[in-house]
DNA sequence: GTGAAAGCGCTAACAT
DNA sequence: ATGTTAGCGCTTTCAC
């Protein structure tokens, strides 16, 4: 059926080594049996097997992506793009593994399907325990981590989550607040490392400021956000002048909602994100930007110098965050929610 | 290195035969010597190389999957992640090919790298021309279609655009609009097939009805469609009272800015969008719903029934839209936008 | 139930 | 510049 290498070395009247050589090396053959093999192979419709090559080499042409949930969000989705971009002009093979639930995870990690098959490891972003890296380990590969700190990785790209929260919390103290609030989804067991350090940097960042308090809650999958968000803000005389949310996505449907509600942004209430996803600029969201794509194209580009043993100028690079103002912040009313609907 | 299959042999003190049977067909092993090969494997960090194996088969166990972009945005990670659901279980691995540019488009079809390298290829929602197609088919794998509609595909999965696009078209005209407006934004080559159905189907459906005027408008990459939008609206006398945008994440910026600008949805313009994507319910916009996860895992399945020869019920399926109606749609104001600020 | 051995489609070392 | 040939790591007949 398919022409194989064979074929087109009798249809073009030389040896398998130089169609071969043809493909690999064209310098290596003359330009007139290199024409006769092209138009033969051409005839035939045939390319070069990658995995006949593949298995000579050793070598996989592959690398894992091993990502905490199947769902493809902002950020998973530019990190795809990002190492795809890299990865594929160098003939390598994206393979993207979901380990979300309990029971993925554990298969993925008792058979571990990687091992053998992949050239390198990409861990992005979810708290993988140190038995699993462990485990991973026994592959022989190379390990890269993305957005995770592990100095079981041979490399790692990371943003730094507390200097990114640290500069929300500084930047509504500037504007007065004294009462601020961070909410988050709550997580599975695969929550984010980084997202750890986003929740304990808030607290630590808010202690550092002088009569500024703040609190931390988590709302649970199921939850609205927007109801649980209503109900601090309602719940008691002193509520929070400023909510800051875990990721933009969390805060945008609540930007659609709150004017419905009687709660204008920011006059009533500063709202602040993380992340500068998608519309967080149209929503006008003060928020943290990270710049994922930019850290998976240098993720990949690590990687591939770790799989062709090339050296690494730094192992464990940290990429800048930005504080991006916009509109959703604001000083706070003087006497907080409580003057809604009451003209000053 | 790397332990093979001889060395698990060697150290559970039987042939590599069995090695081999002993992963993959167990009941053909004894208990006993299953378990001594097992051991044998797991001290020495062993797994079976998929690579030799597909060699072996003949298959490669990849699937290609061709987009017409680099950026993965809603609908393209709905379909990575539907594909990816089946395919994985099923054993073989989604390798995306962004066909992006015209130099990337160019070089794709002329090297053709998946020809010989994957089992089948799946091209999603981008304008692949004739000749391209033919092209692929040099690859004897089968070809399948997702939003795209072409006979020269073994199997597809789409929505019927022109019947999704009539619903929100009688939806206005029902409310009383009869001046309605279609904003796109300007393509590039790699414009979906099923995105010239939506802008033709839209022009049909206004026709079919008495006394509806539609007009649509191409909004160039680089412009903001915010300030197009702006501008429809108040060039004229007799300005559209509902503006329908060929995708959510167009209406959605504009549903975020109108506020500012003077301008109020639905009281002043309705507007509607296309897809029911992230936030769409969030920011109470009137859509067409489509399940792109849903087509996926079909497509995953035809995919996987064409690569094992196995029969499939339905070459080329249509799934169904729905109209989502939401707040961003109501009955225009009897004069329209010229009487905004105006108290009735 | 298990072993011996051929061969999947290429690449690369060696020979000419 | 080109040909010959030995494997890469498995799977799978075919014997036993």
């Amino acid at each position: 059926m398919k022409a194989s290498i064979d074929d087109v070395a009798k249809r073009a009247g030389v040896s398998t080594a130089t169609v071969s050589r043809a493909f690999s090396r064209p310098d290596m053959v003359s330009e007139k049996t290199r024409t006769r093999v092209m138009e033969a192979a051409e005839q035939l419709d045939f390319s070069v097997s990658r995995t006949a090559g593949i298995l000579k080499s050793g070598r996989s042409y592959r690398v894992a992506l091993l990502v905490g949930s199947g769902k493809i969000e902002w950020f998973t989705a530019r990190i795809i793009e990002g190492l795809n971009e890299i990865l594929r002009e160098a003939g390598y093979d994206l393979v993207i593994y979901p380990i979300g639930d309990t029971d993925a995870r554990k298969s993925f990690f008792s058979d571990l399907p990687v091992r053998g098959n992949v050239d390198a490891v990409v861990v992005s972003s979810f708290a993988i325990s140190h038995p699993e890296i462990e485990r991973l380990t026994t592959t022989r590969v190379p390990l890269i981590g993305l957005n995770i700190t592990s100095d079981d990785f041979d490399a790692s790209v990371r943003i730094d989550d507390r200097a990114g929260i640290k500069l929300i919390v500084r930047h509504l103290a500037a504007l007065g607040h004294r009462n601020i609030l961070y909410m988050y989804e709550q997580f599975t067991s695969t929550l984010g490392f980084s997202s750890f350090n986003r929740i304990y940097g808030f607290t630590d960042a808010v202690n550092e400021i002088e009569g500024l308090r703040g609190r931390t809650v988590a709302v649970s999958p199921g939850d609205s956000i927007v109801n649980v968000a209503m109900s601090e803000l309602f719940a008691s005389d002193d509520p929070p002048t400023a909510i800051c949310f875990h990721q933009d996505s969390q805060a945008i449907p609540l930007l659609f909602k709150l004017r419905r509600y009687g709660v204008s942004v920011p006059d009533d209430v500063s709202i602040t994100g993380y992340d500068n996803s998608t519309f967080a600029e149209d929503a006008g969201l003060t928020t943290v930007r990270q710049k994922p794509y930019d850290m998976a194209v240098e993720a990949a580009r690590k990687t591939l110098a770790l799989i062709e043993g090339r050296p690494i100028k730094v192992d464990h690079e940290i990429f800048p965050v930005q504080l991006i103002v916009r509109d959703s912040t604001s000083g706070p009313r003087p006497a907080g929610l409580s003057k809604i609907g009451v003209c000053d």
